[in-house]
DNA sequence: GTCAATTCACATGAAAGAGACCACGGTCTAGTG
DNA sequence: CTAGACCGTGGTCTCTTTCATGTGAATTGACGA
């Protein structure tokens, strides 16, 4: 573009009326003042936790729910309430909030520990020291705290996942071993069977109380993102019509509210790119499109060169050959493929995780069957729509520098 | 024709290794008064 | 004498490999009608 070309594009752009007044509304950790369709919810985890504001240990609590169904927002909701109430009062209270899925923060034992010490200002190297050193701190800085203290650990479901259960007994045998202070966990789940595979001590202990958030309807999620967009953009911005297809939408998969704000916010700022003062809903349709291609190309982008090589083979048998193709074939293609781009092969045994994690990912689906006397193996076959197919290929491309 | 045993081609688990990263304490080195 | 550079040690974390075990239905082959 010129100079003066681009000069006047800016003109333009500021001649231009915006659609939004206010982005803010959309980001991740936006708390909006009221919580709409998660009263029932929200008094019931406070009956529970109320205890604590006297200084009596409350129940240990249990929440699942799927993403997006307001879980984090309720819970970071009720602690700055109590908060609020704990300043103005006599009695001292201390609660820690630790997402545990948040990569080289909190995803395994000694990084959670170590967090969680953190919180109590204490200073702990990211690596280097023995775990149970760590634990000793954070035990030692709890008991000379002096007050109860609230352990709030969201996609508690990750972190056992990773690490095992040995992290939440640990936790909760703290209780047991310190005289001064009480510590009690608040655990977030969205894997709702995830709590039977732990060691029943732990799940005792754990669950004293569960709570169940159901994925909002598509009437609540009309009401929420509603809410927001009355901040978010202009008046009359929104052409009738444009709400209830977002919910729609989002309903329609599994009522998740952050992905139809997400797209109520794409799709905002696809109209204002194109130059629109109104949302039109097509640029709904586009948003959709939009977000679901963002995704898959930030997802094979982040990958590491054995996961792109492993999806760029599956991709070109894929084209090469219609219908399903199997572990055997994609490791027949893989092998040659990587004395092409110098990457060392890996094992049969590796490739089928890998394939596993890209099918966790989304980017393929994975099945495995049963070929009867011809053996067991996974059925895989490419879940990229076709228009991103081609981009992705030319990504992977660049990525194991093959011409 | 029926039914149990066999067989294939991986899936899935567990354990252990390699290499990167990091903190800490001790030793060495160069610069300073 | 001191600050900073430079090891060696001991720890975690991630990605892999190795070894072992599991699995589900097509196929096979024995058996009986």
């Amino acid at each position: 573009m010129a100079e003066k070309e681009l000069s006047n594009f800016f003109n333009d752009y500021l001649k231009k009326e915006p659609l939004f007044l206010n982005r803010k509304v959309f980001q991740g950790g936006y708390l909006p003042e009221t919580v709409d369709h998660r009263d029932e919810q929200i008094q019931f985890i406070a009956k529970i936790l109320a205890p604590i504001l006297r200084g009596d240990k409350p129940s240990n609590l249990f929440v699942y729910g799927k993403t997006g169904t307001g879980k984090t927002m309720c819970i970071k909701y009720i602690m700055e309430k109590m908060m609020e109430t704990t300043n103005k009062s006599s009695n001292p209270l201390k609660i820690l909030y630790l997402n545990c899925k948040l990569k080289r923060v909190a995803d395994t034992e000694y990084r959670l520990i170590a967090q969680l010490a953190r919180g109590f200002g204490k200073e702990i190297p990211f690596t280097g020291l023995p775990t149970d050193e760590v634990y000793r701190i954070f035990f030692n800085s709890v008991e000379k705290e002096k007050k109860p203290v609230m352990l709030v650990l969201d996609e508690i479901d990750q972190l056992v996942k990773k690490t095992g259960d040995g992290v939440l007994y640990n936790l909760t045998r703290c209780n047991e071993e310190l005289k001064g202070s009480q510590v009690s966990l608040v655990g977030l789940s969205n894997d709702m069977v995830f709590i039977d595979n732990l060691d029943p001590r732990v799940k005792s202990s754990l669950s004293e109380e569960e709570l169940v958030f159901p994925p909002y309807n598509a009437l609540q999620l009309q009401d929420i993102l509603r809410q927001r967009a009355k901040k978010a953009f202009k008046d009359g911005t929104l052409k009738p019509g444009t709400i209830e297809k977002c919910a729609a939408y989002s309903a329609r998969e599994h009522g998740d509210a952050r992905r139809a704000i997400e797209l109520l916010r794409v799709a905002g700022e696809l109209a204002e790119r194109a130059g629109e003062n109104k949302i039109l809903l097509k640029y709904i349709d586009a948003a959709e499109e939009k977000i679901e291609r963002d995704r898959l190309v930030d997802i094979t982008a982040s990958q590491p060169k054995q996961s792109q090589c492993i999806l760029y083979s599956i991709i070109m048998l894929s084209t090469k050959k219609k219908g399903n193709i199997f572990t055997g074939e994609i490791y027949d293609f893989y092998k040659p493929l990587c004395q092409k781009t110098g990457l060392r092969p890996l094992t049969q045994r590796r490739i089928s995780d890998v394939i596993a994690e890209l099918d966790m990912l989304g980017v393929i689906h994975a099945k495995v069957i049963s070929k009867g006397r011809y053996g067991r193996t996974r059925e895989i076959s490419l879940t990229l729509p076709d228009s991103s197919v081609l981009n992705i290929k030319k990504i992977l491309e660049e990525g194991l520098d093959l011409t």
